[in-house]
DNA sequence: GCGGATCAC
DNA sequence: TATGGTGATCCGC
């Protein structure tokens, strides 16, 4: 919990360890942890090794095609667009305030003790965290005061948003209920103003119709701009010029775990390398293209030069569909497979609301020790809630003896 | 195609 | 006392 994320700045991070070691030790979700992070080091020690045994003909190899791909992707890097990611300000929470204002100045977090998905700046200065399970936020900050999720009032506000994005592009995309991508290359014609004027106007107009804060980032990517939305937030806005060198500059310093798609996993492995920024990332692309795997040598070449996204990208269909309970552990057959009726009933609902038909049935289940499993079965296409029941039961049925399950899923 | 793993929100 | 739910992607086999 000891992250980048926006409001953290003044935390005492050596409180925040002290208080999650405490709650956690000795806990089998903190067993499993250990054991994906011993996975982990065992990955980056094969990197290394490898690494290590490459021969210095296969290097020169790897140095050549490195220059030359890097030649490519600069001689099509694309400065033509302005894009725009615009993100709400502690979104759930900001709504909340709206209907109760007393809760702005108290600390407050949305969920309940097990889970937060969102905090107010309040309690962030706290250390509370969206993520965080409830009791250890509770023991950060003793005054907590939790709000139970409301996916109507998000819906309400999320619809008034869109009515504003919209001005600005037709076609924007939601990345999630608070926060969208605009090309603004278009608007920015007709009507004259620069991307930061255009990102003024929208955020002074998102708060007049909703009451709402929101952040604005500027880029000529999407990539880029959704790393410029959050740097000055909240409430705060920020423009990267449309030209090569402002990008690579803004990119020389930048922590790579700032960039969407690097998750903790990978940026331990990059740190393994002793890269941390993307500018270093940058310096590095040939031991990049030795170790790891082709979509995430292609993911890390575009991050480095601040090339991609910069169109966007065709909507695509839904792939999958599905519920899940997390419940008290139980190995009992009969609550279990109750759970599992209802859960295919959710999914056969909504696959008739969309004209959808099941062609694979995955039974996800997470035992008590917080062990993830998936089975799954191909099945004669169906929408119909017995069918999806049976194939869960059935894949259900050859795991045993499974023992106490803390969830299962269709 | 399957199952584990990672990531975003 | 107590660590979520939904959807996507990638990789090794």
């Amino acid at each position: 919990f000891i992250n980048h994320k926006a409001g953290m700045a003044g935390v005492d991070q050596e409180r925040v360890k002290a208080v999650v070691k405490e709650l956690t030790r000795g806990g089998q979700h903190h067993r499993e942890e250990s054991r994906k992070d011993a996975n982990t080091e065992e990955s980056i020690a094969k990197m290394k090794e490898m690494y290590a045994s490459l021969s210095a003909t296969r290097i020169r190899e790897i140095e050549g095609s490195v220059r030359c791909r890097i030649g490519e992707m600069e001689a099509q890097r694309d400065l033509s667009r302005t894009w725009i990611h615009v993100d709400m300000d502690a979104f759930f929470a900001a709504c909340h305030t709206l209907e109760r204002p007393e809760l702005a100045s108290v600390p407050m977090a949305v969920g309940g003790m097990s889970m937060i998905s969102t905090a107010n700046y309040v309690a962030r200065k706290a250390g509370v965290r969206s993520a965080m399970p409830g009791f250890v936020a509770v023991k950060l900050c003793p005054a907590l005061v939790f709000v139970r999720q409301d996916f109507e009032l998000y819906q309400k506000y999320a619809a008034m948003l869109r009515e504003v994005w919209r001005v600005y592009d037709k076609e924007f995309d939601c990345g999630s209920l608070d926060e969208a991508y605009l090309d603004v290359t278009e608007f920015m014609s007709r009507t004259g103003m620069d991307g930061g004027e255009v990102a003024a106007k929208l955020r002074s107009d998102v708060e007049t119709k909703t009451r709402l804060t929101c952040s604005a980032g500027v880029a000529p990517t999407r990539r880029l701009a959704k790393i410029c939305s959050d740097w000055n937030k909240p409430n705060g806005q920020f423009v990267l010029e449309r030209s090569r060198e402002a990008v690579i500059s803004f990119l020389s310093d930048l922590p790579v775990r700032k960039v969407g798609g690097v998750g903790k996993v990978l940026e331990g492995k990059l740190s393994a390398f002793q890269i941390r920024t993307c500018g270093q990332l940058r310096q590095s692309l040939n031991v990049i293209a030795a170790v790891f795997t082709p979509a995430t040598i292609d993911f890390l070449f575009s991050v480095a030069l601040g090339t991609g996204t910069e169109q966007r990208p065709p909507d695509a269909q839904r792939k999958g569909l599905g519920h899940e309970r997390t419940f008290a552990p139980t190995s009992d057959p009969r609550f279990i497979e109750a759970k599992l009726h209802g859960l295919a009933e959710d999914v056969a609902k909504e696959l008739q609301k969309e004209n959808l038909k099941a062609q694979t049935v995955t039974l996800k289940i997470k035992k008590s020790n917080f062990e993830v499993m998936q089975r799954q079965l191909t099945v004669p296409s169906s929408n119909a809630a017995k069918v999806i029941a049976e194939a869960a039961i059935l894949l259900l049925r050859k795991e045993r003896p499974y023992g106490a399950l803390r969830l299962v899923g269709v």
